[in-house]
DNA sequence: CCGAATTGTTTTAAGCCTAAAATGTTTCCC
DNA sequence: GGGAAACATTTTAGGCTTAAAACAATTCGG
């Protein structure tokens, strides 16, 4: 059983929580530091692509989704896996087709769906790319342990479960 | 002293690291699931802030800049903080000067230099959406305990530290 | 002191991205 | 069957973003 200075201090930082505001402060730090990381590495991936194959990085993004989909992808759930704007996609499958590396057609048995999938030349350049982006993300996290890497795995699955909860609440 | 076998298995593994590509799936499954973490979190914020106040998250992030810096920053700065191009917060500035939020002077010892502040209503607006802000960032992590965000943090220090020794690999 | 780097900012051209409205198609259900 | 609702995509308008080139001002080395 609780001592009575532990019970004053437990209600004492209930009613903190309605009446003054919260310190969040560690909280704050932790998505800047989050964002950081994620900026830098992006950042570097998006400079190399460029470099190395004068491609962009949506666009290998894209390519990355359809090389998981032999059987081709709808735009809508390639939007939702990217987790961009419909229109978004419109004018990147646009310019990738344009450029031969996607193929585009109507459903057969829904006139509103338009499945697209890798051309040989897309399957074949993007396969290419993603074994030297491999290396790099690779060399990214060079620093990091085997242990470091499965403790992350699991604090970023928590993050993202705790993260889809509060977006499902506003939403509600 | 290690075991002979245990030898053998260095010299095998560091032989593989030349010939054969090494398999770094994990490493990559990382870096997605940081990135979904990311572009999750980003979304729902940069939804409430145009709902809330009409404002976007770049403008948000500018401002949160210069509400740490009362005597102003130099646009280089603001860019290498945001670490967005230089071009980026040209425009950037220029929309928020226009509204109202910004104020800009040519720096008096050097005229090259931009020096950029908050306006009286910048600033007010500004810590008005910081607090709603700070609650949001807080149910975003809600499911994460104290000891959680602790070791996020320090592993992301260290992933952080790596990437920035890669980079730096790399513009050598 | 003067030309050559260096530094800070803007411009340019192209592409990315979003939210919201519009368009066309299918499904649901009465 | 015939609307209403739901769905998939495109369009629109505006803003964000980058890399690279251009411009302007300062600093540095001889």
């Amino acid at each position: 059983m609780p001592a009575v200075s532990d019970c004053i201090e437990m209600l004492d930082s209930e009613t903190k929580a309605v009446e003054t505001p919260e310190d969040h402060a560690e909280e704050l730090r932790l998505w800047l530091r989050l964002l950081t990381c994620t900026t830098l590495i992006e950042g570097e991936v998006r400079g190399r692509l460029r470099q190395r194959f004068d491609v962009t990085l949506p666009r290998f993004d894209l390519m990355a989704q359809l090389d998981k989909a032999p059987e081709g992808m709808t735009l809508s759930d390639v939007s939702k896996r990217m987790m961009v704007s419909n229109g978004n996609v419109t004018g990147l499958v646009e310019r990738l087709v344009e450029s031969g590396h996607l193929d585009r057609r109507t459903s057969d048995t829904d006139r509103r769906v338009q499945v697209i999938r890798l051309t040989k030349l897309g399957r074949a350049e993007f396969r290419r790319m993603a074994a030297e982006h491999e290396t790099w993300i690779a060399d990214l996290f060079a620093d990091l342990s085997p242990k470091d890497v499965r403790e992350l795995m699991r604090l970023l699955a928590k993050t993202k479960a705790s993260a889809q909860k509060s977006a499902g609440r506003r939403r509600a």
